[in-house]
RNA sequence: GCCCGGGUGGCGAAAUUGGUAGACGCAAGGGACUUAAAAUCCCUCGGUUGGAAACGACCGUACCGGUUCGAUUCCGGUCCCGGGCACCA
């Protein structure tokens, strides 16, 4: 194949992809004869078009994917449409159109944008989980789950918006109001499902040390969500009037702290705890107390940065030992479902109980020696909170942190008011969700019977998609069609769930149904199960590391549990990408509302150093809020297109650039600047190689009768080979392994030598070029290859191989440090040992100056890079 | 508030295990080619400073301190920015 003179994008792209497709290149097959590689990348939503973060995602799977193919590799690289979720519902809201239709027509016109970008997916495998062949195995399993008792129902607390009368999502409020209404938003208590995910809590903490190929961050992240911790269940007797109340024996509240036990001045209970509850019969002040906290939103980010108020009930508790009353508080920061919702305060050696004692003026008792001291002054240190020796505490005085723990637990437990307990940050999944596009939970609510899940037989339990939701609850409610029924176990009448689940749990084993997305007979093929195993590599944004990846760990045991699956994590190897961020713009509206601009449509002033000053819409001139940078989202409205640069440059340059920014997991801040440059590489790289092939046909490479010069290039080509091998592989900084090919690139540029061996040599270092590079930019890769080799297919070449040989180089150039700093450079002979170094070294004439009259202690060499003389006067 | 990251030229970044800070690219300036422009090619490009030049010196990786022959890298502290916080996905 000739290579036209001018490098052509479209042409060329629209080429390749067609050769991709009429050879079904990327269709994958279970294949026991050859090794298999898993490469998933977080799959997308489909809210309209693609942003940059997804050109970067599935650009970083495309190029580990092919260049695993090249390894020999069997790559399985699918993709599909995380399809239900909020905003489809918010569309068909603001547009009148059903949620279904919205989401089919993005993922249609999404497509063919991914498609656009060459990507090497198999499309064959294509799911979208709003489709009842996919949620039907969702529903399946949930039946399962729910009958083995991992499913269960219980009441949690949701964001109720008491003008539209619909729960919100901690998303839709903004500032303690529904974002629709503008009204304040309450916490209402509702009945709900849960996966017992504080089951395997133990399991996934300790199965995060059998994955050596994920980040230590994001391991981190997850051991410290779930939060395992060893403290003690206390106890807090009640007098006989509490007792009377029918409350109980006492009150139990869960401390890590059980040595300063003797600190206790006050104990705390949430708003909805049933004390709170019995102490406000007959105390209005505490009952708008109560009511008062249960304003707002039910986010943690909300609840621990509101201002810490609290007020006391009027009754007391005996403290476990002393008997001593303290008073009980109803505080906003104890949270019900947390623990017990309840707490024991020591002002002295906590910063929350602290603060709230300086603010109430409640006792202060220290009971630890710390190493700030033995009283807790105003303000507060961190010291105060350290273990230490016991002080003022009778018969502990003088323990440790660990001998008061078994020391408070004897006792405690001779006296039934207490044990030691294992207790865990992580709560139980709550999956259900007052939403309409979603999975429907797949439950029938039975007089008789109680909850029955849904048989087999009648699954799935099928989404209409021709409603439009108005905003005012779920419009399942306003549909008798679907949720009347007849119970399965008695035939009465009965009425199905119209709760749908967590758009989390579809997400949570996509990627067990893209090993067999078109088996009828089951969730997963058992066969294709037992090929595909887990991932290798999975790849998405760091904003998952906790939920998503969590809950995906989770559905793998619980599918392994089942006998579905055959090994004990979904990802072997996992990539957390950097965000795509850009600036934000905004103008607030009446009512405080803000407006969001895209940045394409705002034209910002700098001054003279670039810092930007101010900002105006290009539209009418007026200026808008710089709002600070975020990531790119559809709520900030600050996301770039990246059609308007394939359109422009074409996928490779695309591509290319996204990949040369910054490594992937780096947050890369979005500017328009540098594309030129990707585009300006590929011609230039285009370039060199029709120049190569209008010049005489080259020889056979012979290695051994190679000039200095064409040596050089040689070895130039062989140690970008490693460089690149290693930063794809291994390192997975694309940035670098650009660089590197750039350099080459470069030095093929300079080279300038027709003779038979140096058109050889320049021949393999475009060749090589060409293929190290083809992973990246596969569409201008392929036109050149099938020049270089006409008849063949670069996506069908095996990696270029190292020539240790032509690595090995004659001398090399060291840094020569004088007290570490920097004062010559020599060459020196690649084999010269210390003593020859040294002595070539002291003969320059700069170390020689530095060295005059002072004395040489120590000569450090780093064999390769530096020879460092330690001198002093 | 809590947990996890990040901060290096005008800009994106590189320096992989503690060993030559700024590779590669963008922007900018100068030059060549051109009637001109675009494109392309060549040169300069962290700051201050000495020198006619060749070539040097000092400072410099957010800030303060420490360990080390040597610190962008390790340790302690501070500031700023980003992500997550269980109903955005």
């Amino acid at each position: 194949m000739s290579l036209d003179e001018r490098y052509e994008p479209s042409a060329v792209e629209q080429a390749a992809q067609q050769y991709w497709d009429s050879h079904n290149t990327f269709t994958a097959h279970e294949d026991n004869a050859r090794e298999k590689y898993y490469c998933l990348a977080m799959f997308p939503y489909p809210s309209g078009k693609l942003h940059m973060g997804h050109v970067r995602n599935y650009t970083i799977t495309d190029v580990i994917s092919r260049f695993q193919r090249m390894q020999g590799k069997h790559v399985l690289h699918p993709m599909g449409w995380d399809a239900f979720g909020l905003p489809a519902e918010n569309a068909a809201i603001a547009h009148r159109v059903s949620p279904a239709q919205w989401t089919y027509s993005n993922i249609a016109y999404m497509k063919q944008q991914l498609q656009s970008l060459g990507l090497g997916v198999d499309w064959s495998r294509e799911i979208a989980t709003c489709k009842p062949e996919y949620y039907r195995w969702e529903q399946w399993l949930f039946t399962r789950l729910f009958q083995k008792g991992v499913i269960y129902r219980k009441s949690g607390t949701v964001n109720w918006d008491p003008v539209d009368q619909t729960v919100l999502a901690n998303e839709q409020v903004i500032d303690g109001r529904g974002w629709r209404s503008g009204a304040l938003i309450e916490k209402r208590e509702i009945p709900m499902y849960y996966f017992r995910i504080t089951d395997y809590a133990d399991e996934l903490l300790s199965s995060l040390d059998e994955l050596p190929g994920w980040p230590e961050q994001v391991k981190t992240m997850q051991r410290n969500w779930i939060g395992k911790s060893r403290g003690m269940e206390v106890t807090f007797p009640f007098d006989a009037d509490l007792k009377a109340a029918g409350l109980g024996e006492g009150l139990k509240v869960f401390t890590t702290r059980p040595d300063t036990l003797m600190g206790a001045t006050y104990v705390a209970v949430a708003a909805e705890h049933p004390l709170a509850t019995h102490a406000a019969l007959n105390n209005a002040a505490l009952t708008a107390f109560i009511h008062e906290c249960k304003s707002g939103s039910v986010a943690e980010a909300d609840i621990a940065t509101a201002e810490k108020k609290g007020m006391a009930t009027g009754l007391t508790v005996q403290h476990p030992f002393t008997g001593e009353a303290l008073p009980v508080w109803v505080a906003n920061y104890v949270l019900m479902n947390y623990g017990e919702g309840a707490v024991m305060a020591v002002p002295a050696h906590d910063e929350r109980d602290f603060a709230f004692a300086q603010q109430y003026q409640l006792p202060i008792q220290p009971v630890i020696a710390t190493s700030a001291g033995n009283t807790t002054p105003a303000p507060w240190q961190d010291a105060y909170a350290e273990h230490g020796t016991l002080i003022n505490s009778g018969e502990f005085n003088g323990l440790t942190f660990e001998s008061a723990f078994e020391a408070m637990e004897a006792r405690l437990k001779a006296r039934h008011l207490g044990q030691s307990r294992i207790q865990f940050r992580l709560r139980d999944w709550g999956i259900s969700r007052q939403r309409f596009w979603g999975c429907p939970i797949p439950i029938i609510h039975c007089d008789s019977c109680g909850d029955v899940p849904v048989p087999e037989a009648d699954l799935p339990v099928v989404l209409p998609e021709d409603v439009v939701p108005d905003g005012s609850g779920n419009p399942l409610n306003k549909l008798p069609g679907f949720f009347e029924c007849a119970c399965p176990a008695c035939g009465k009448p009965a009425r199905r769930e119209t709760d749908t689940m967590d758009t989390f749990v579809e997400s949570s084993w996509y990627f067990a149904r893209y090993m067999s997305p078109q088996y009828q007979d089951g969730m997963i093929d058992p066969a294709a199960a037992c090929y595909w195993q887990s991932v290798d590599q999975y790849v998405g944004g760091v904003e998952h590391a906790i939920l998503h990846l969590l809950y995906a760990r989770f559905f793998h045991k619980l599918m392994r549990d089942e006998g579905l699956l055959h090994s004990n994590e979904p990802f072997q190897r996992l990539l957390t990408q950097g965000m795509v961020i850009a600036e934000t713009y905004y103008r607030e509206a009446t009512g405080g509302k803000k407006l969001w601009f895209n940045p394409a449509d705002v034209t910002v002033e700098r001054d003279s150093k670039g810092k930007p000053v101010g900002a105006t819409l290009n539209s009418d001139g007026q200026p808008v809020i710089i709002g600070g940078i975020e990531k790119m989202s559809k709520s900030k409205n600050n996301g770039v297109d990246p059609q308007s640069l394939i359109d422009q440059y074409g996928a490779d340059t695309a591509r290319l650039f996204m990949m040369f920014a910054a490594p992937p997991e780096m947050s890369l801040e979005w500017s328009d600047s540098g594309v030129e440059g990707a585009s300006r590489f590929l011609k230039r790289l285009w370039k060199q190689v029709v120049d190569h092939l209008a010049k005489a046909t080259p020889a056979m490479l012979a290695a051994d009768t190679l000039d200095d010069h064409q040596k050089a290039l040689r070895r130039k080509t062989h140690e970008t080979i490693a460089k690149v091998t290693d930063d794809y592989g291994r390192r997975h900084t694309f940035n670098t392994a650009i660089a590197a090919v750039m350099e080459l690139s470069n030095d093929i540029g300079r080279f300038n030598d027709d003779s038979p061996q140096g058109l050889a040599v320049e021949r393999e270092a475009l060749e090589s070029a060409v293929l190290l590079l083809s992973p990246i930019v596969p569409h201008i890769t392929h036109s050149l290859w099938a020049a270089l080799h006409p008849g063949t297919a670069a996506v069908d070449q095996s990696w270029p191989v190292l020539d240790e040989q032509a690595l090995i180089r004659d001398s090399i150039t060291l840094a020569v440090q004088i007290n570490g700093k920097l004062r010559a450079q020599i060459d020196v002979p690649a084999d010269a040992d210390k003593a020859a170094v040294e002595t070539l070294a002291q003969a320059n004439e700069n170390v020689q100056r530095f060295t005059a009259g002072k004395t040489l202690r120590k000569v450090i060499l780093v064999p390769g890079k530096l020879i460092n003389f330690v001198i002093s006067d």
